[in-house]
RNA sequence: GCGGCUGUGGUGUAAUUGGUAGCCACGUCAGACUUAGGAUCUGAUGCUGCGAGGCGUGGGGGUUCGAGUCCCUUCAGCCGCACCA
């Protein structure tokens, strides 16, 4: 029988479906969670690039069940987001009825390559059922703050009542500003003034910040959604600008998301770049008091020890401070230089970096030596950064080097030995001096001269704390995630305006669904498009979402305008699945107990600074609250590589409809042009098919070489544009699916990045059809002996399950799938059961469908999946095929310890006499022996 | 500038984790069966040399009986952060 791989799949597919061979269930079996990122379901379908990590994770899952876990493999979308809702502006499409048919169209890409997804757990973060739950999670963030002391969020009924008794006092909580009252103070505001204050320490808080506007767009964007000054949707020119706003208080969580990757298996790179994120930063914070007047600021500084070679201090021009300490006659050069820096796009101060600043006309007094420096006003000094002033050492400070050469500003080297006539010596190393210089004192007697620069930080970190003058701070990069997005199609906020005050709608009449609107660009008056939602205003009375013409009635409010941004569906999926239709809770307490959280997790590394952070933050407010059980969401993270496209040319000669293949193009004036690599097979043109591909090339002319039109090639982004998409539909109708898993799995390392290139193709389709034949004999028909294997075959299976087993462990499945080709090579005819049917089993990951036919000929009725893979005993190899060598390659070696007087003949003489060396070589000479003159001798046969 | 990753045949890659470098494939060449081959099967294939041999894991150095693997240094490519004090 011919394998005929479109019937069997076909067949198994329906099968596993109506079996729901892949449902899981809570049961007494160790559980294991493997999870994919879910996919945005875009317009363009999936590409070859897609399922590499599905494919992935599927195998694992796959094997994990196999090794008797309850396996938790779950699929959903991502299906909130901007691309829909563009193509909803163009159209007037409604974004749901677009995201609908692509989810559609995705659905029926992936059943075709054979997952084992639990396709009852399937979520979609734009349905109402699901996104209740990240309405919830945003009202319990509303409703708490985190004690930094504790490093743990709580309600914030217990600052509340903290207030009313103590007043701020001295608890050390997240917070957005510092603020000082007292109890007394506190009891006497209004609720409006109340509720005001508790923003600046709820977890999800309104907050007017600094945002990325991008005005094409027309939203806010997160730091993580803009690179380079341009959104990475689009790539549309993004500005700053101040918004009120609805963030999550993310920087609280700094030290916890950075201590937390110490305990996941991350690859280091993606620990590095969100290490380099969340930007940890050890300092101290200085108390300055500015000279003749009744203002002081704050500076923050990592090189406490350079105290002594402060020259100027600087503050960044968006700093309140630029205000208070500009004196009269430099009020109007400061503020043509604020003006100036205003007018600067973020991406001209990412770009040029030349030196601009301005005097205050203030002069900040130095509290260790008492001395006066100027205050200058300069944009190197950010504002979003420490407390966005500085003390400028320039002898040892690049940035502060190159501004006192501008500026003609003394500089006063502090290290032994630095030459600082031609830049700065930035480096942490070496003996401080000048500090204080010979015939100046500092107060208190105190000097650094003499000690290293860590033992100088040290020492100037114990004298500030010790006489007031500052503290030890530590600073983060990290910036609070801006919550709110001017767009249509996200989960709207459960928030109403009662009076002016945000406030939360009662949590069980969640979910607020969104709105129809007519339009879905933002309003005349420049409201976002939810102003165009006619039913949009909270009845508090009755409790429901009712017509907004009436809110000016008495218990009718308005309801936030803003939608949630795409990490907030995102942010806790994983948690969902474990239970995805309970509508008492996000999930219940059984299943939260007995999943956890996600063992395996695979996904592009684009999410690093993302939703990896995001949902790590997310999962870790909820593990305060008790929700989820583990404070890491994804243990073990692989990242899969992208599948580049290997783009085609052809050439044609200017201004003619002529094209020139490659070998010849040298001799004409040419342009190349993307030609659709589906029409081009081993880089040679269809030409019929050229000609027919678009009209303007129906009476196109060749030039060819050997009769035959050679392509052009290059490696690029996979996408539609250049013509150079590989559908995985196409490789399942000519390959079948089990060919596309191995083959995407063959080309190399999952987490390696390659051109996607069909041409190996045939190898692993080759391997399917002649495993497919041991099945059968010469008539085609199946033909599985009961005969006892010989000892050569015995040894193949073991070493191949002992190697596949391995391999999988380490998510390494090209080799295994390396192993499986030897395996066949060597059983050439082999067709006994004994042998074949432990192949089927360790194979079934990696090829389902194939597995699965072969397994039912077998005899058995139950699913491959529920088969127990085989395990290798290599203690009982050892001892029943001594004579054969065990490691997969065919060779062994081992080493033998002798005494250390032994002469080199002796030893190897000894070595070869030894009973364990004559067992492995039965009586041959082996190929090698390593003798070391002393003890250790080494074998290799 | 700081940090991370990678570098092996014509190509994708492998190496029992310090032990015969190049497994398994692709491609190429030769042969077999064929009217035919973009089907199938068999064999060869790192470079160099007629040959014995020599040379080979980006370059240089080191540790070791032994290095693709460990250490130092250098080059190249990719990625992250970046006027972060």
């Amino acid at each position: 029988m011919e394998y005929n791989f479109r019937e069997i799949e076909q067949k198994w597919q329906k099968y596993w479906a109506e079996n729901k061979t892949y449902k899981a269930e809570i049961n007494q079996k160790p559980k294991f969670y493997v999870l994919d990122m879910f996919p945005y379901p875009s317009g363009a379908g999936l590409h070859v690039g897609h399922p590499l990590g599905y494919i992935a994770s599927d195998i694992f899952a796959r094997y994990k069940r196999l090794c008797g876990y309850n396996v938790l493999h779950p699929m959903g979308y991502d299906s909130y987001g901007l691309p829909a809702e563009q193509y909803a502006i163009q159209t007037g499409q409604h974004p749901e009825v677009t995201t609908k048919a692509n989810i559609n169209r995705y659905r029926e890409q992936l059943d075709k390559i054979g997952f084992c997804f639990d396709w009852d757990r399937e979520v979609r973060t734009c349905e109402p059922i699901y996104y209740k739950w990240t309405q919830w999670a945003f009202q319990k963030m509303f409703n708490s703050f985190f004690c930094n002391k504790e490093q743990k969020a709580f309600p914030i009924d217990i600052l509340i009542a903290h207030f009313e008794k103590e007043g701020s006092g001295d608890w050390d909580i997240a917070e957005t500003e510092h603020l000082e009252f007292s109890a007394a103070e506190w009891n006497s505001w209004d609720e409006k003034k109340r509720n005001d204050v508790l923003m600046n320490y709820r977890i999800a808080f309104m907050g007017e910040t600094m945002v990325n506007w991008c005005p094409k767009l027309g939203t806010v964007l997160a730091n993580d959604e803009v690179v380079d000054g341009v959104s990475v949707r689009g790539g549309f020119p993004v500005e700053q600008k101040k918004m009120r706003q609805w963030c999550l208080r993310v920087s609280a969580y700094a030290q916890r998301l950075l201590d937390g990757l110490d305990t996941i298996q991350w690859s280091e790179s993606i620990k590095e770049t969100q290490k380099n994120w969340i930007g940890r930063s050890e300092g101290t914070e200085v108390l300055i008091k500015v000279a003749d007047q009744d203002v002081d600021f704050t500076i923050f500084t990592t090189r406490a020890d350079t105290m002594f070679g402060v020259t100027f201090f600087v503050l960044a021009p968006e700093s309140e401070l630029v205000d208070k300490v500009t004196t009269a006659d430099q009020r109007a050069a400061v503020d043509e230089y604020v003006k100036y820096v205003k007018g600067r796009t973020e991406r001209e101060r990412m770009i040029d970096h030349t030196v601009t600043g301005v005097f205050s006309g203030a002069y900040g007094v130095n509290p260790i030596t008492g001395e006066k420096c100027p205050i200058y006003i300069a944009e190197y000094v950010l504002a979003g950064y420490g407390t966005g002033a500085i003390m400028a050492v320039p002898a040892h400070d690049s940035r502060d080097y190159a501004f006192a050469k501008h500026f003609n500003l003394p500089i006063i080297p502090l290290i032994e030995g630095a030459d600082v006539s031609e830049e700065s010596y930035d480096a942490k190393e070496g003996i401080v001096m000048n500090s204080p210089m010979a015939g100046k004192s500092a107060i208190d007697g105190f000097t650094l001269n003499g000690l290293t620069i860590k033992e100088a930080i040290a020492a100037t970190k114990k004298f500030v704390s010790e006489h007031n003058l500052g503290r030890v701070k530590v600073n983060f990069r990290l910036r609070d995630a801006i919550f709110s997005r001017q767009r249509y199609w996200g989960e709207p906020f459960p928030v109403y305006y009662k009076n002016g005050i945000p406030t939360m709608i009662p949590e069980e009449c969640l979910p607020i669904e969104l709105p129809e609107v007519d339009k879905f660009l933002p309003t005349e008056t420049g409201e976002p498009p939810l102003g165009n939602a006619q039913v949009w205003a909270w009845d508090e009375e009755n409790r429901k979402v009712v017509d907004k013409s009436l809110v000016n009635e008495k218990t009718i409010f308005p309801i936030e305008l803003y939608t949630m941004p795409g990490f907030a569906g995102s942010s806790a999926y994983y948690l969902r699945y474990m239970d995805p239709r309970n509508d008492k809770a996000l999930l219940s307490e059984d299943a939260s107990a007995y999943w956890q959280n996600v063992d395996l997790y695979v996904g592009g590394s684009e999410h690093a600074t993302g939703h990896l952070i995001y949902s790590r933050f997310w999962n870790k407010f909820l593990f305060d609250i008790g929700v989820s059980k583990k404070e890491e969401p994804f243990q073990k993270l692989v990242n899969q590589g992208m599948i580049q496209g290997r783009s085609n040319f052809v050439y044609r000669i200017k201004d003619t409809n002529t094209f020139v293949s490659l070998g010849l193009k040298d001799q004409y004036d040419v342009t190349p042009i993307h030609v659709d690599v589906n029409i081009v097979k081993n880089d040679v043109l269809d030409i019929e098919a050229f000609r027919t591909w678009r009209p303007e090339y129906n009476n196109a002319e060749f030039i060819l070489e050997d009769g035959k039109y050679v392509c052009g090639w290059a490696v690029e982004k996979m996408s539609k544009s250049m013509y150079n998409v590989v559908n995985p539909d196409l490789i399942v109708e000519t390959n079948g699916a089990d060919t596309l898993r191995m083959y995407e799995m063959f080309l190399g390392p999952v987490e390696q990045s390659k051109p996607w290139d069909t041409k190996g193709i045939d190898g692993v389709y080759r391997f399917l059809r002649r495993f497919w034949a041991l099945f059968f004999d010469a008539n085609g028909n199946f033909c599985v002996s009961n005969d006892a294997p010989s000892a050569e075959e015995l040894k193949t299976l073991h070493k191949t399950i002992k190697k596949v087993t391995f391999d999988i462990e380490n998510f390494s499945f090209n080799t295994s799938i390396s192993a499986f080709m030897i395996c066949a090579n060597e059983l050439g005819k082999c067709n006994k059961r004994q042998i074949l049917e432990p192949l089927v089993i360790i194979l079934s990951p990696f090829a389902p469908h194939i597995t699965e036919e072969l397994w039912h000929l077998l005899g058995n009725s139950t699913s491959v999946c529920d088969a127990t893979f085989p395990t290798f005993d290599e203690k009982y190899l050892v001892e029943n095929f001594v004579k054969y060598p065990i490691s997969f390659n065919g060779k062994v070696r081992f080493t033998l310890e002798l005494p250390a007087d032994m002469s080199k003949e002796e030893v190897e003489k000894t070595a070869l006499a030894n009973e364990q060396t004559q067992k492995f070589t039965n009586g041959a000479a082996p190929k090698k022996v390593i003798v070391v003159p002393g003890k250790i001798v080494n074998i290799v046969l």
